[in-house]
DNA sequence: GGATTGTTGCAAAG
DNA sequence: CTTTGCAACAATCC
């Protein structure tokens, strides 16, 4: 039974109904042409799978989609179809068996899914689909601020994308669901339905149905829950705190990263990365704030700054390509990391909480058992992994922080994963993280370390952050024998650190990037101008760069 | 071309 | 409690 056409949207990284333009455009064509809507998310195999997604992150996926099933269905009497395959096998199979004659979906800018689109584009052309785009996961459209920007280059520093931003004016403002219009679509005919539940696309599956074992049974663990109304109910509940004080006088580098009871910062991470929450409606809402209240604090560390930094980097990283390796990416410096099985172990260790640092391993604990880490405190592990301890490469660690991590973003990810390790943005590599200083700073007491890691709890505060200092006899008494309750320390802090910061001395003085830095074109879809081609002596090119110095 | 700037370190010395 | 070494960094702004 085929439907004689419809109207597909796509959802992807826009799993809202409320200010989402494509789905907007979705409605409106349907409503015009007397189509039904039919909504679709794909579980898709290439990327919702347990090697690269975590269960937290799996979990909060399939919790987002769910309520926006419930949603469509009370809004707009739209069944969402959840379809586990990859969108390119599937497609012209979908295009034929709905009729398809629109395809609607928001921009992403990662290349991969860059390319996934354009196969898809491709496949559904012979079928005259009339595909339709919005820009909607960040605040500007990439190519605005590009014609706007400096030789159509992306800034690599904050204060120019700031400047850039100043100079493009307030994104758009956001819209209501629908345009604030009544909704009454052409239902879809019960064949349909039939058949579509038939292949069960009109339920979500479990975590167990798709190859995940259960996590909710896990206890005393925040447990961050996802879809778009979870999301803005965070979002109002942080810009109300002491009537919006707390919001108007943020400032990152004061949040602790050891507040766990009640977090310091929005974690808003999650609903953003998955367009639960619009990056526009979180934007319009802070400058409503910053109208109200006195605000002092610089705009890379106030509230509406991190907003910026999320815009700054997608800006990136639709530019640059291998934005998320060192090799081939032309903002990344060559650096080289240890390899072999001395890296491998290194890394193991690392990620299985086994360092011997309490702070360390607290926070890696926290990271598998949460899927949230603060800011800092996901610099205190980036850096011990990278240039601080272990010279274990970035990318590894980005690897750890996709699977884990409830807020994976591509370009976030890459992007703080290339400061912290001193690759690209920031370069004081004499500025390392102490796991022991740091946690002194923030965690006196040691309450957060003892928290996410209850081997520890009967130590005496004196030795929180450095067990291996205490007595033999408090150890036996605290239960926790360094060596076999909890491991002996994989490396001396300030032995290792001077090491690496002579290290990062000699690959600096190499000035070697992961590729030629050259003019780049944002990579997503609209292709605006011809393609500047190489010159074929492709190999041979050099990608050291004109020493200023020495 | 030279000065300025850069979200968020640490430990030791004065 | 402030300054300095770590080591001279890159990008941008005039
Ligand atoms: C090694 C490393 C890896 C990271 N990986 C990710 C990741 O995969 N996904 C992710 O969302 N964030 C990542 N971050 C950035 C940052 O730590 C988180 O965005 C932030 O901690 C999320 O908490 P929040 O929502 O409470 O932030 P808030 O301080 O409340 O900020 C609000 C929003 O601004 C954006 N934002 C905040 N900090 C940054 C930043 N440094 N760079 C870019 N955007 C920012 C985020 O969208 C965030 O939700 C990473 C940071 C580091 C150091």
């Amino acid at each position: 039974m085929t439907l004689p056409g419809s109207v597909l949207h796509w959802f992807r990284r826009d799993l809202r109904t409320a200010d989402n333009r494509a789905l907007n455009r979705a409605i409106s064509l349907a409503k015009k042409s007397n189509l039904p809507l039919i909504p679709v998310f794909f579980l898709d195999p290439e990327y919702h799978n347990p090697t690269a997604c975590g269960p937290l992150r799996m979990r909060f996926i399939l919790e987002s989609i769910s309520a926006l099933q419930r949603s469509l269905d009370d809004k707009c009497s739209s069944r969402l179809r959840v379809i586990c395959a990859r969108p390119t096998d599937v497609f012209p199979d979908l295009v034929r068996r709905w009729g398809v004659k629109h395809l609607v979906f928001e921009y992403e800018y990662a290349p991969s899914e860059r390319a996934r689109d354009e196969a898809v584009v491709a496949d559904v052309e012979g079928f005259d689909v009339d595909v339709v785009r919005e820009h909607g996961f960040t605040l500007y459209n990439p190519n605005v601020l590009l014609q706007k920007a400096k030789g159509a280059t992306a800034p690599t520093t904050m204060s120019s994308f700031l400047s850039l931003v100043d100079d493009v004016g307030d994104p758009e403002n956001p819209v209501e669901f629908a345009d604030g219009r009544q909704v009454e679509l052409t239902s879809c005919p019960d064949a349909t339905l039939k058949d579509d539940d038939k292949d069960g696309y009109l339920l979500v599956p479990k975590l167990g149905d798709i190859g995940y074992e259960d996590c909710t049974k896990q206890t005393g663990w925040e447990r961050f829950r996802g879809g778009e109304e979870e999301g803005i109910a965070r979002m109002d509940e942080f810009l109300s705190r002491e009537g919006g004080k707390v919001a108007a006088r943020f400032a990152k580098p004061k949040t602790s990263p050891a507040a766990f009871v009640k977090r310091e910062t929005t974690v808003l991470s999650p609903y953003l990365a998955l367009g639960c929450v619009s990056s526009r409606v979180f934007h319009a809402r802070l400058r409503d704030l910053e109208e109200n209240h006195d605000v002092a604090e610089m705009p890379q560390t106030r509230l509406w700054g991190q907003l910026m930094w999320r815009e700054h980097f997608w800006l990136l990283a639709g530019m640059v390509p291998e934005f998320h390796r060192m090799n081939g990416n032309p903002v990344c410096r060559k650096i080289n990391w240890r390899t072999g099985d001395e890296a491998e172990l290194r890394l193991k260790t690392w990620a299985e909480a086994r360092t011997g640092y309490p702070w360390i391993d607290a926070l890696m604990m926290q990271l598998k058992t949460e899927g949230f880490v603060h800011h800092l405190g996901r610099h205190s592990l980036a850096c011990f992994l990278t240039r601080g301890d272990l010279w274990v490469s970035w990318e590894e660690g980005y690897k750890v922080f996709e699977h884990y991590l409830v807020d994976y973003d591509y370009a976030l990810n890459s992007a703080n994963w290339m400061w912290l390790s001193c690759s690209a943005f920031f370069s004081m590599y004499f500025r390392v993280y102490s796991p022991v200083a740091f946690a002194k700073k923030w965690d006196k007491e040691g309450a957060f370390i003892k928290h996410y890691l209850p081997v520890l709890r009967k130590l005496p505060t004196k030795y929180i952050h450095e067990p291996w200092k205490a007595p033999a006899m408090v150890q036996k008494m605290a239960g926790c024998v360094i060596g076999k309750d909890y491991p002996e320390r994989m490396v001396d802090h300030s032995k290792a650190s001077k090491e690496n910061i002579a290290k990062m001395k000699e690959n600096y003085a190499r000035n070697e990037y992961g590729a030629e830095r050259g003019e780049r074109q944002h990579m997503n879809g609209e292709s605006r101008s011809s393609e500047s081609r190489d010159s074929g002596d492709g190999t041979s090119r050099k990608t050291k760069r004109r020493k200023t110095r020495r």
